[in-house]
DNA sequence: GTTAGGG
DNA sequence: CCCTAAC
């Protein structure tokens, strides 16, 4: 199962998962193509393997303009293959240009040649980071074979576009060898594949510096006897674990988890629905205005959106669920810490100080499409399971905090969903499956035209750790009107760095609103080129000063549980020294007894600061300050703020009690604190 | 909403 | 840091 997650505000990405319907009669005939699959191959010897495939078949087909032998263009792509690998540099395309190819003649070659070009383009561009690759060859169209390429990069998508080359005689080859008088070509077909796992065995060793070794391969081959086939490799890193292995077993679902846009924008790559550039650039556009939309808002909350809209998809017929849109709510919220408990106890929001995400929905969901061709020969349901809609997650961050925290955060949320497993239920005509021993045909799932009625979810395994989906019934499994069981909160640590820099530099009371602001705005507007330098650094690589930034606690919940509705305690985050020094400053100035006024004047941008916890570390410092040096623990506070500590406090002490005894002189916020002796 | 103080 | 009484 490909599960990429595209998360909100550009994280680095959903991403359509490759769906390739392929006829099981065709994999049967083609069986020798699965090796590729089982093959880890890179990401560069599928492509070659695909520019193989695709110059055989134009070879094998009878009208091909080519004179060269079958093989020989296969020899030929293979070492230029391993040219390129070892070379890595620029020259090697020139050697892909440089292949025997019939300029006469619109030939495979060509556009399989300018896709490689430009994967390799894409790859150098997005050297490093997640990598995702479509090639997908669609022969449906009347003279057309479509090509797609995408590079998913970390943050930015790379679209090429490779323009559909006519290629009358390759839909004619494919729907001639699909008919049962062309076995021969079959067999030219084997030789290839031959050489294909031979090319796949000789470059596995190459390394391909701009692919990642785990890289991740799904190839499909196209299916011979359908009208319309498809080849889409999808390349992928750090999938989950269970990828592979779900696509082995439910061998005719395919699982497409599309690219979550919450404005339903077109640019789902949808399977079958491929746009290169303007859809990148829409998503660009998306997450120009989504960050900018969000960081227009104190807090925010990101929803998991639904992923895309039924116009976009062809065979889309009604959502699962409502998308739910990433907003913002409650756009003042100054303090709720102490507010907070009763905030969860209404599920409605959750505390400023640390980001908290909730899972309200306890399920994934997601409806299958019934695939236009159902195999009547072979009974095979097929399915494709567009996408899985991620349960609600709230989100809330501190403003300070970079966008790349933020990313990490809704990662991190993410992740701890999963890593407590997650299990399918199946839904049929809006009731829930749970007798697993029933097959598809007794469930009524077989009757074809009801497929529209399947949907799945994804739950949260919060219960039993490892339920196996094969007993016959599952008591414990969920539905979904047991959300709040599966409810997943998680808490964040607001950024510190930035608050500590706002410290050393506006100590006082310089206050920096915006700041956060244009730094996160500039990574998308690339108008402030050291702020974005900055802000990419941190995408790529939390500083390790800044781990405590995204510090989750998850909320383990308890479903019959009161206490795991009580609110979590704000994480510790101690005083450093930069903070005592203004807090100590401001109290000097201020008083004892005005903790709003200190927190007003010294810690205003200090979110995650209320005036209570300003007092209550007033209190500590008083304490410690009265404490021997030996007893005092945490990070030292240096003597000399210390003794002022005592000094203010022994002054404003004193003060008070001079108020209490008579009315007051009105000279209270003096600028200039009084030295003063006890 | 703030403040003060106990936990 | 949390909680809560008191204002």
């Amino acid at each position: 199962m490909v599960f990429q997650n595209r998360l909100d505000c550009g994280s680095s990405g959903y991403q359509a998962a490759v769906v390739p319907h392929v006829p099981r009669s065709a994999r049967g005939k083609r069986s020798a193509r699965k090796k590729v699959e089982d093959h880890q191959t890179r990401g560069i010897d599928l492509l070659a393997n695909l520019a193989s495939k695709l110059l055989s078949e134009s070879e094998s087909f009878p009208n091909s303009c080519h004179n060269t032998s079958i093989s020989s263009p296969v020899a030929a792509t293979a070492a230029l293959k391993h040219e390129q690998i070892k070379k890595e540099d620029a020259s090697k395309f020139e050697a892909f240009d440089q292949l025997s190819c019939n300029e006469d003649v619109l030939c495979p070659e060509k556009f399989v040649r300018k896709q490689m070009k430009d994967h390799f383009e894409a790859a150098k561009a997005v050297s490093s980071g997640p990598a995702s690759l479509f090639v997908k060859s669609d022969v449906s169209d009347e003279d057309a074979i479509g090509v797609d390429f995408k590079f998913i990069g970390h943050d930015y998508k790379i679209g090429h576009g490779v323009d559909v080359v006519p290629e009358k005689y390759c839909k004619e080859r494919l729907h001639t060898s699909s008919a049962e008088s062309h076995e021969s070509k079959d067999l030219g077909s084997n030789t290839t594949l031959q050489d294909e796992e031979r090319i796949a065995r000789d470059t596995k060793d190459a390394k391909a510096s701009y692919m990642e070794d785990q890289m991740n391969l799904d190839a499909k081959s196209p299916g011979s006897g359908s009208s319309s086939s498809s080849i889409e490799v999808h390349l992928r890193r750090n999938d989950l674990p269970h990828s592979g292995s779900f696509h082995e077993q439910e061998d005719d679902m395919n699982l497409a988890v599309n690219k979550d846009d919450d404005d339903n924008s077109s640019g789902c790559t949808q399977s079958t629905d491929f746009t290169s550039k303007g859809s990148i650039l829409q998503h660009k556009d998306d997450y120009h205005h989504r960050c900018r939309k969000l960081l227009g808002s104190r807090l925010w909350k990101v929803a998991p959106t639904k992923l895309q809209d039924d116009e976009t998809a062809n065979y889309g017929k009604k959502p699962a669920l409502r998308g739910k849109r990433m907003c913002y709510a409650s756009p003042k919220t100054p303090r709720r810490s102490f507010k907070r408990r009763k905030l969860f106890e209404h599920y409605t929001e959750s505390a400023c100080e640390g980001g908290i995400y909730r899972q309200e929905n306890g399920a994934w969901s997601c409806r299958a499409e019934r695939k236009p061709c159902y195999n009547s020969s072979d009974y095979h349901v097929k399915l494709s399971i567009k996408s899985f809609e991620v349960p609600e997650l709230l989100v809330e961050i501190p403003e300070t905090a970079t966008v790349g925290s933020l990313k990490r955060t809704v990662l991190e949320a993410v992740t701890a969903i999963l890593v407590d497993g997650l299990r399918v239920g199946v839904l049929f005509q809006g009731q829930k499956v749970t007798d697993d021993s029933k097959t598809l045909h007794q469930a009524g799932i077989s009757q074809g035209d009801k497929l529209d009625d399947l949907g799945f979810i994804l739950e949260p395994n919060t219960r039993q750790p490892t339920v196996t989906l094969t007993s016959s019934k599952d008591p414990h499994f969920p539905s979904l009107g047991c959300a709040s069981e599966a409810l997943a909160r998680f808490q964040t640590v607001a950024s510190s760095a930035i608050d500590q820099l706002e410290f050393e530099d506006a100590l006082p009371v310089q206050t920096l609103p915006e700041n956060n602001h244009s730094s996160v705005h500039s990574l998308t507007d690339a108008s402030s080129p050291e702020k974005m330098t900055a802000d990419s650094l941190a995408l790529v690589a939390v500083p390790p000063k800044s781990v405590d930034v995204l510090a989750m606690v998850p909320l383990h919940n308890k479903p019959k549980s009161k206490r795991s509705e009580v609110a979590q305690r704000r994480v510790r985050r101690p005083f450093s020294v930069a903070e005592v020094e203004a807090l100590v400053q401001a109290v000097e100035k201020l008083g004892t007894g005005r903790w709003r006024d200190v927190k007003l004047c010294a810690f205003e941008n200090a979110k995650h600061r209320t005036y209570v916890d300003l007092k209550d570390k007033w209190k500590t410092l008083v304490h410690t300050a009265r404490i021997s040096p030996q007893q005092r623990r945490g990070e030292p506070v240096p003597q000399e703020f210390l003794d002022r500590v005592l000094s203010a406090h022994a002054y404003w002490s004193q003060q008070q009690a001079r108020l209490q005894v008579k009315p007051p002189p009105a000279e209270t916020c003096q600028l200039s604190y009084p030295k003063l002796q006890v």
